[in-house]
DNA sequence: TGCTACCTACCTACCGATAGGTAGATAATA
DNA sequence: TATTATCTACCTATCGGTAGGTAGGTAGCA
């Protein structure tokens, strides 16, 4: 694996358990094995580092989604949670996004617009997906989409931020099977 | 105003919107108008600047639950939402608890304990409130307590998330209207 | 009343460590 | 030889924190 990867995947270990304010170059230098200097080489500044996780999370998600985008409705639902469970469970870190809009006002503009864009692309899935599974009578044909698709993305975020605290991703996995029963067709 | 309590309204704030990383001694010390030295006076680290933080916020919290104690479940829910759809109005700030679970892993254990404690408390305060309102025919009986209250402290902490990463309060003040009418009584 | 002792609420001036970042040299490779 | 990837060495600003001082108030006591 090439420098600039191993990079990036220190980086969002670090940001998703210490924050964005939390890590800094030497950090990653140190877990790297190289100098703080030859770090810049590959990110000019913090907020370079910032935009190539974010940029790089997305890919790694729009991956996720064109693989399973086959899939039945409520099947690509259940990996999606299987997806935010991997993060629970991984030394209770957080999901980037979450983490990136904590520390949201010591960002820079086209950072903050960049995680917009992340989590607006997330929300219109959901609602896709959503119309797909009451077209498969998978889902409950009087579901509010656009308000399931909000209750959803905030009971992530919130779900990974209480099984960090809490010391316990079955509080996590717990959430997501009631997400989906309720939503489930009866 | 005393000091203190000036220090301490001026840290909540910065808490609330740079996060526990994101502000220093010298950035509360600065708005105050004193020395940095000298708010050391007052809180002799920044743990114990935290510490005092959350005790803060959970004394505020107790004192809201306590004069609100003999009011319908219903109406103390409800008011629940609006105490932090104030939080969601105020600059896009976010729960106090929320960000120090964000910031976590860079805080020292006694810390983690207090904000673990909070939560704790409040998650009590939630389930205690829908028995109540189960007994009181106003919320529906066939309602699962346990997993409603995780949903209700997730989706909050989203949702506060969500609604500063929008630029939008209503985000969360929809989110709320939902949770309700989830749990009412048909 | 006058003296001593102590307290509160700040101050100046500093510490070592670390933050993000840069200039310029150097080693390896194509 | 040009490019890529790394280095040493340094910069300024800020971090959390401390040492020591001081103006002004208060309490005890002869």
């Amino acid at each position: 694996m090439d420098t600039r990867t191993r990079a990036l995947d220190l980086a969002r270990h670090y940001l998703q358990t210490l924050g964005f304010n939390g890590f800094s170059f030497q950090t990653v230098a140190d877990a790297l094995g190289i100098r703080k200097a030859s770090l810049h080489y590959y990110f000019a500044s913090k907020e370079d580092l910032g935009m190539a996780l974010i940029q790089d999370y997305r890919t790694h998600y729009e991956n996720w989604a064109r693989k399973n985008a086959s899939l039945p409705a409520l099947e690509k639902l259940e990996l999606l949670f299987v997806m935010f469970n991997k993060i629970a469970t991984d030394e209770h870190k957080i999901c980037p996004v979450g983490v990136l809009t904590a520390d949201f006002n010591s960002l820079s503009k086209p950072l903050k617009k960049k995680i917009l864009e992340f989590h607006l692309g997330q929300r219109a899935w959901l609602i896709r997906t959503f119309k797909e599974g009451i077209e498969q009578k998978t889902l409950r044909k009087d579901l509010d989409i656009e308000a399931t698709a909000e209750l959803f993305l905030s009971s992530i975020q919130g779900g990974l931020l209480m099984a960090r605290l809490r010391n316990d991703p079955k509080v996590f996995k717990d959430l997501c099977k009631n997400l989906l029963k309720n939503i489930s067709a009866p």
